[in-house]
DNA sequence: CTAATGATGTCCT
DNA sequence: GGACATCATTAGA
């Protein structure tokens, strides 16, 4: 019954986290995705807040490059994808639905132009500051608990304070004002559920059936339930 | 509880 | 002009 996330210490204080290796997002992005869930998601140098922001990434979603037909790299490189074009470990940012923006990090070898879609982060760190920067973009959800704030991709840009200025930071750099950081304290082994994609129906088959969708078992901030093996056709 | 809908801006045909 | 890797709110069973 013990959540496998948030272990014993709060590992999160004191001194910055270890930067994740860029060497291990360079695999084919389901592995690139396998390694970012459970790692932390940091956040510094929101003007107005002093607060530093960090998160569990607990759900992801892996993206390939030109041959997935649910990837914004399908039509090969334009002015919107360029990052994913470039170095793995950067950020790829895009607005959805004019309004929401959602983080990628690049990854494959470069100009695979495969990325990882992070869907979802469980706050360890910083609650006031993001509630405080999900209403400056619009997201009100005064009311939903702390464990829900950044549970779903637009939630975690907005939570997160992330807007287009952030496309193409390199995410695995100490000094950048949003970073990816190795958890290898406070994280404790858990299990992985996996399941198809959201919100890419049009990519049509074999797209749409790939399981390639990744959470944390039993994280509050799932941004939806996944599947279960014996569900609806 | 599920389903429908409006908000909103940018990219690509 | 159409479609979109979404969210909050409202309407309905």
């Amino acid at each position: 019954m013990t959540p496998p996330h948030r272990g014993s210490g709060g590992a999160a204080q004191g001194r910055p986290p270890p930067t994740v290796d860029r060497r291990l997002l360079a695999a084919n992005p389901l592995t690139a995705a396998s390694t970012l869930l459970g790692a932390l998601l940091v956040r510094t140098g929101l003007g107005d807040q002093p607060e530093t922001i960090v998160g569990r990434i607990v759900e992801v979603e892996a993206y390939g490059g030109q041959e997935d037909r649910a990837s914004h790299a399908r039509m090969g490189p334009t002015a919107r994808n360029a990052p994913m074009f470039g170095p793995p470990g950067h950020a790829y940012v895009y607005l959805v639905y004019g309004m929401h923006t959602c983080l990628n990090v690049v990854a494959g070898p470069e100009a695979s132009a495969s990325a990882v879609l992070i869907r979802a982060v469980e706050p360890l760190e910083g609650m006031a500051a993001m509630r405080h920067a999900r209403a400056l973009s619009r997201t009100p959800g005064q009311h939903v608990p702390d464990a829900r704030v950044a549970a779903g991709p637009g939630l975690v840009g907005a939570a997160f304070g992330i807007g287009r200025d952030l496309n193409g930071v390199d995410l695995c750099r100490a000094g950048s004002t949003l970073r990816l950081a190795r958890d290898d304290i406070a994280c404790s082994p858990f299990d992985v559920l996996q399941g198809p994609r959201i919100g890419i129906a049009y990519a049509g088959e074999p797209a749409v059936s790939l399981p390639w969708r990744l959470g944390i078992a039993g994280s509050p901030s799932l941004s939806k339930p996944f599947p279960r093996p014996g569900d609806i056709p």
